[in-house]
DNA sequence: TATAAAAGTTAGATATATCTAACAATTTTA
DNA sequence: TAAAATTGTTAGATATATCTAACTTTTATA
């Protein structure tokens, strides 16, 4: 099996290459930056992981997952979003407060406990981020993810992820009422500086686009 | 924090000293072999343990748990004891299924997860094996725990645990219906060779010695 | 295109946790 | 009580995953 090292690597080579849009792969150094490692750490481990053929890597070259590596990391997200799912639905936690945790749990290693606690949750689509949660085959829902700041005045989406993790952002997000699938109509956009009218839960709120920029939907 | 090593050894040591009830200590090989490690690892371990004062240990002396190495070796098997429970009440799993899984979520540090997890089960005294899950406090339930051969006729107890995990015995345990926490009643003993008459849910069971000195029980 | 900057690699060190082989101390027993 | 058996320790090796310092290759730029 895998280690804990060795399930981070691969999850944070998938991670870059979707948040990057990363396709011809990706440097050690910016390996190393993600992980918060030295580069010749990373070098170091990157020698492994193509031994036991989880990644494409020439010295010098570009890193790429292969398909094994590739499904593994899909699992430890699954295992990751799962864990998160359980511990804000069952166990009450905040939904800011899940991730340190659940970098622990996704490291437990049992494909039993995993699909039994998927079941648990009652197979969901989305963890409580709103980021999607890989099925048990490994396939991911994708939807039409947007910004909220690209959707013009009569649209109609619900809320899955939020873009940025500050105190100041989440407060706000919580003052409007938004939550996790909530259900957000654009009203209206104002065209000088992009803010944008919108409807929450029968609340009527006009954000900026800073703000829009920040909230991720998918269209209803 | 403490390492899963070392929590290894702290839960390890607790164990050896309630099981043989070993007053004065335990020794390195002992250890070792209860560790499935040679001695020369433990006596290396030993050592680290010893300058984070979580054994009292000289050399060539028996090792016993200090008062911190104790109360963290205690927290291990609440943190171990509750995530079986969780995983046989929660997930369905077998009693039986659930050991390796929770050796492995014991050591996921999180104390606001211990807590919370304990509410979610409703704060169980005793784990899916019979076992006392020690409070929040680490104060553990004892109860008085008897073999079911000890009682006498007229008796009621709960079976908290079975000391056998052969096939056989466990078969034989759900033919008979007998669950965590159900209620025996003792009706007669026969002299010649301590075989028992005994109700389980209703219905009237004869089983030898050989069975219960197997079956742990919890005076009613 | 030559040089400077950035990116990547190698070599060697450190910490943890394990091992085997050899040796030392303690305990048992004949 | 001396020899044998058991128990415990030391020394040195291995594997994983990390680091720093020094060096090399590639890329950017003047």
């Amino acid at each position: 099996m895998y280690t804990q090292a060795e399930e981070n690597y691969l999850k944070a080579l998938f991670s870059i290459t979707l948040e990057v849009g990363n396709e011809e792969g990706v440097g050690t150094n910016e390996l190393a930056d993600y992980l918060k490692l030295t580069p010749p750490t990373v070098n170091n481990m990157l020698k492994k992981l193509k031994t036991k053929e989880l990644v494409n890597y020439e010295k010098y070259g570009k890193i790429t997952l292969s398909d094994s590596g590739r499904a593994h990391a899909v699992y430890v997200i699954r295992k990751h979003r799962l864990w998160e799912t359980f511990l804000c639905k069952k166990l009450d936690f905040n939904w800011n407060a899940v991730h340190e945790i659940a970098e622990q749990l996704e490291h437990i290693d049992s494909p039993e406990l995993i699909d039994r606690l998927d079941k648990f949750l009652d197979y969901p689509s989305f963890d409580p981020h709103g980021d999607p949660i890989p099925d048990a085959k490994g396939k991911i829902k994708t939807g039409s993810r947007k910004l909220l700041s690209e959707l013009k005045p009569g649209a109609q989406c619900r809320l899955v992820a939020v873009k940025d993790d500050s105190t100041a952002f989440l407060d706000y997000v919580n003052r409007l009422g938004l939550k996790i699938n909530s259900l957000i109509e654009v009203v209206d956009t104002v065209d000088y500086d992009h803010s944008m009218h919108i409807v929450v839960d029968g609340g009527s709120h006009t954000v900026s686009k800073k703000f829009t920029d920040s909230i991720q939907v998918l269209a209803v």
